[in-house]
DNA sequence: AAATATTTTTAGTCTTGACTAAAAATTTAT
DNA sequence: ATAAATTTTTAGTCAAGACTAAAAATATTT
């Protein structure tokens, strides 16, 4: 069975909202993820249920099978190996890679992926601390909590980042957060949840917004 | 102005047709080469003509414009940096390259190609022997002319093949024809075109279609 | 110069994946 | 328990890129 550019990226969109939220995915939460709408989420919807990659029930969102999580996460190591190559290989920087990924994620060949993978010695981790599954789709979840939730006064390592867009990865950058990164609490401020951190012995405030994109492991 | 896969297939196949036939590239001609129908040849080339990547008089053919020749270049670079690629990264043989290829011309992305490029260190040739154009879409044409055009006793080394599928490339490794190789014409059948020739001290009959799809250079 | 054959274009249809507007179902508020 | 708000589905449209069948233009024979 062949799967278009459209239904792999609705397979990997609905692969991650469950991953974040167990029960079944709504329409509408598909279409925002997908910036589309959601009659034409309901469209899709049902050609993949009779590609028997999802279960539908009419107005209670889908959930992947077992298929369709295969699929996805057929696509989402494709767009993870692409990305440390772009890194790792072609001077790319952790902020531009995932556009171009995106498009190289789609190109179908088994062999181009797997060698690929023998190519990068096999890569455990994308540049945003993303775990890439293997061959058969197993990976290792890693322990990480949002920055967000230390308390004052704890230390933790940054792993990995909940939001890859460019622009606040080249906020990072410009504040040295990066994969690895040694942060310390310092203090954290009730009032708009803004934290005060402490990053090579220097010290800085970020917003709540910010530390709700760092993941970190103590 | 950005350009469909669909758009930059058609650009690069009357590119290649243009570059045989120096004249006026017919509909059907193009139908044949993509495989497709007369009627949707019409159908496209109406539309790159409004995108003036092409002339177009009715019942006349096309001929590519400057901005369309560049295009046609561009595609046809990505295509054969990849193809490098494969076979010097990624352990491919230069008869798999070619439907991969097909699918990673199209990504988008100025940086990703000319970082390919440097990573490769400008590699001037193709697995099969043909130019890349450089970033300006500049490239050397290189002498070459078919074996079938060599007279008896007359030497030469394989640089390139005038068809790239998969059948005719493993038909030459299967006899030792590969880039660089040097071949000598010991015989030629009148009868029916066939050409015996000399590979590494060993004699072989090779057909005339055969010998009409390996270039040479004396 | 007609007649015939070939090539090319036009007209109309189909599929995919999107969209808008309206209807139906479900959820939340009163 | 109704009413109001929200979510989801349906119905109808559109553009891209393909297709078939038929008409029109051009080329080749006789
Ligand atoms: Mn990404
Ligand atoms: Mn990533
Ligand atoms: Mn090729
Ligand atoms: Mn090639």
């Amino acid at each position: 069975m062949m799967f278009t550019l459209s239904e792999e990226n609705y397979l990997k969109a609905i692969f991650h909202l469950q991953t974040v939220s167990g029960k079944g995915i709504s329409t509408n939460a598909i279409a925002k993820k997908l910036e589309t709408k959601a009659s034409s989420v309901t469209d899709m919807i049902k050609k993949l249920a009779d590609k028997e990659v999802l279960t539908y029930i009419k107005y209670q969102g889908v959930s992947l099978t077992d298929l369709g999580r295969k699929i996805a996460l057929g696509v989402i190591r494709k767009h993870r190996l692409w990305e440390v190559f772009l890194v790792e290989k072609l001077n790319f920087s952790w902020d531009e890679v995932h556009d171009v990924a995106e498009q190289l994620e789609h190109i179908k060949s088994t062999k181009l992926i797997n060698e690929l993978d023998t190519f990068l010695e096999f890569p455990k981790m994308d540049p945003h601390g993303d775990p890439i599954p293997d061959k058969e789709g197993k990976f290792q979840k890693i322990e990480k909590k949002l920055l967000s939730t230390l308390k004052e006064n704890q230390l933790g390592v940054c792993v990995g980042v909940n939001d890859s867009s460019s622009e606040f990865l080249k906020y990072l950058d410009r504040y040295q957060i990066s994969l690895g990164q040694k942060i310390r609490v310092v203090s954290k401020e009730s009032f708009d949840g803004s934290v005060t951190i402490l990053i090579n012995n220097k010290e800085m405030s970020i917003s709540q917004k910010i530390a709700n994109n760092i993941y970190i492991q103590s």
